[in-house]
Order: C-alpha cells, then structure tokens, then sequence
DNA sequence: ATATGTTGATATTTATAATTATCAACAATG
DNA sequence: CATTGTTGATAATTATAAATATCAACATAT
C-alpha cells in the first residue's frame, strides 16, 4: 500500500486531535461548523481526523494567531479560490453554481445541487484538499491567466 | 467640466470626514494606515477626503462589521487581485513585484521600487480604484480565464 | 451494564481587535 | 497672534470574535 495514503486516514477521534492540536474540542467543531474543516464521519457521525486534517488545522490556527484574520475573514479568502477552473466545470455548471458568484465562503462550503459537486465528497476534492492557506490561492490565480 | 470628476476631488478635512462617516479621526488615520485607503495629503501633508473616498471607506466598515471580517483578512483578501492582470505588467516587472508573491496586504500598500507602479499615484491607479470590497475580487479572478 | 467518549446546542469566559482619548508639535484661518 | 484644526504616537477603552465549559442524549468498548 502507498504508504503516503496513511496520512490520509481518518484515525483520531476527536478528544485525540484536540490533544494532539492542544486546543479544545468545542473549538474543532466550531472550525468544522464555519466551514474551514471537513473530517471524516463515522457510520455512527463521530467525526475521526487525519494527519492531514491536523495540519490543516494548525494553518488555520496559524492565520488566526499569527495573521490575525479573522474566521470570516479566512472564508472570505477561500471564496476566491477559482474552484470552476480547478476542476474544470462547464459553463452551464459553473454559471448555475451559488459558489461561482458567492464571495462569503469557499464553495466546499456551500450545498450544491448540479455539476459534479452535487455528487463528489468536498473532502475529498482537490480543490478543499489543497487550499487551506492564502499563498496556495494566490499561486494558483497566478496560474489562471497562464 | 466633467461632473463626475466632483467626486473624486478631495475636499473633505478629516474631521468633516470622521463627522460625515460617523465614526472617529484615529478609525479613518487607522485604516489610512493599514492600507485600507488612501486620502489626497496637502501640501502640508494634510488630508483630504473625495466622495469616493467616503463611499470605500463605508465600503471597508460593512466588510468589518457586517460580514465580521478583520482588517488583516481584508487586506488579505485584497491581496488577491491580480494586479499584473489589470495594468498589463511586463513579465519582467510581475516576477520582480513583491505584491505579485505577497498574499498579506493589497499592491498598493507595498513600496513598488520597479515597473510602473514605482511611478505611478497608486491613489489614482484602478487596481486601487476599483477594489475595496470581496465580490469585486472575484468578479476580476472569473474574467481571466475568460 | 458500567466506564468513557461522543453528539449538538447553549451559555459563559477569555483574548484581542477595533475604536477612541489624549498628547505636544505643527498648520491654517481670519 | 490667537483660535481652531491638523499631525503622528501612545495609552486606554470598548466591542466582540474566539475559545471554552456545560448539558442531556446517544455511542463505544470492555
């Protein structure tokens, strides 16, 4: 097995990564309910974090103690993340899709009803996978007009 | 005379602008420092406030106390317009710019020491111009693809 | 089946961003 | 030249976002 993958598996529970993160569980959840996390969900909905998921979560950490930007604010940012080019939609998706035009939070976020959104899991999708921190969505708007 | 050119003439004191905004002269001296707006400065390094003005700042406090965004996120978020887009940078110049990499503070509150913005007032340049809220933004990150 | 851990929701506390007050030095106005 | 407004800087205050505590109901594990 690609041994890369083992970051990827959703193996601690909830009292483990706040441990681990040395912040408080209400806290994970509030980051989940704003949209900036999405663990992985049980048969039974306890929620099980990845590696990955943990350091996800100190880089949100990290703009809102070091960057002070505010949860909202991080949201916000996110919505400018080209999610339409990322994976390639059609125009009709695309122009049918709330988080084409919304800018208050990242598409992974909102509910979607048509386009292949309707049917993947955001989790994972490339587009919530990779962005978690400003440089990476700048970097990629850099890439767009190229 | 261009009658809409009335409202970019700075002619609002600052004291006339805090009153007129309803808020205090160390808010509007706060965001000026922050790089969230830039007022016309005297001869004697006074400040002068157009309509225009006024309509960002108010602009700038729904982001901060309506959609709860802090300064930082805002500047953040601003730091994602595609400034080498807009004023059409040499390649050169784009891959010298701090603003092109930097994704903590719009263009305009960078010193610009190459390219046309070591020249150029950035109060006067559109990147400025034009963005002072998200959804503006994302609408200039849809049209590069385009 | 009893211990321990989870869930979502609400209430509370804490941390800190945002705002304002105050200051001496300088500028404008009449 | 006296009055009123400005400047930047620092200190104090206020507002509120972020974090935590608490709860009953449910889940897991031994």
């Amino acid at each position: 097995m690609d041994l890369n993958k083992l970051d990827d598996k959703p193996i601690f529970p909830i009292r483990t990564a706040a441990e681990l993160l040395k912040i408080s569980i209400p806290t994970l959840r509030l980051y989940e309910k704003e949209g900036l996390i999405i663990p992985h969900k049980t048969n039974s909905n306890q929620r099980a974090y990845s590696k990955h998921d943990l350091e996800r979560i100190e880089c949100i950490r990290k703009s809102i103690k070091k960057s002070k930007i505010s949860i909202n604010g991080i949201k916000a940012m996110l919505a400018m993340i080209p999610c339409w080019q990322i994976i390639g939609c059609s125009d009709l998706d695309r122009d049918n899709c709330i988080s084409y035009s919304d800018s208050s939070k990242p598409c992974w976020a909102h509910k979607h009803d048509n386009g292949v959104c309707a049917t993947n899991e955001c989790r994972e999708c490339t587009v919530y996978k990779d962005f978690s921190e400003c440089s990476k969505v700048k970097e990629t708007i850099q890439n767009i007009g190229k």
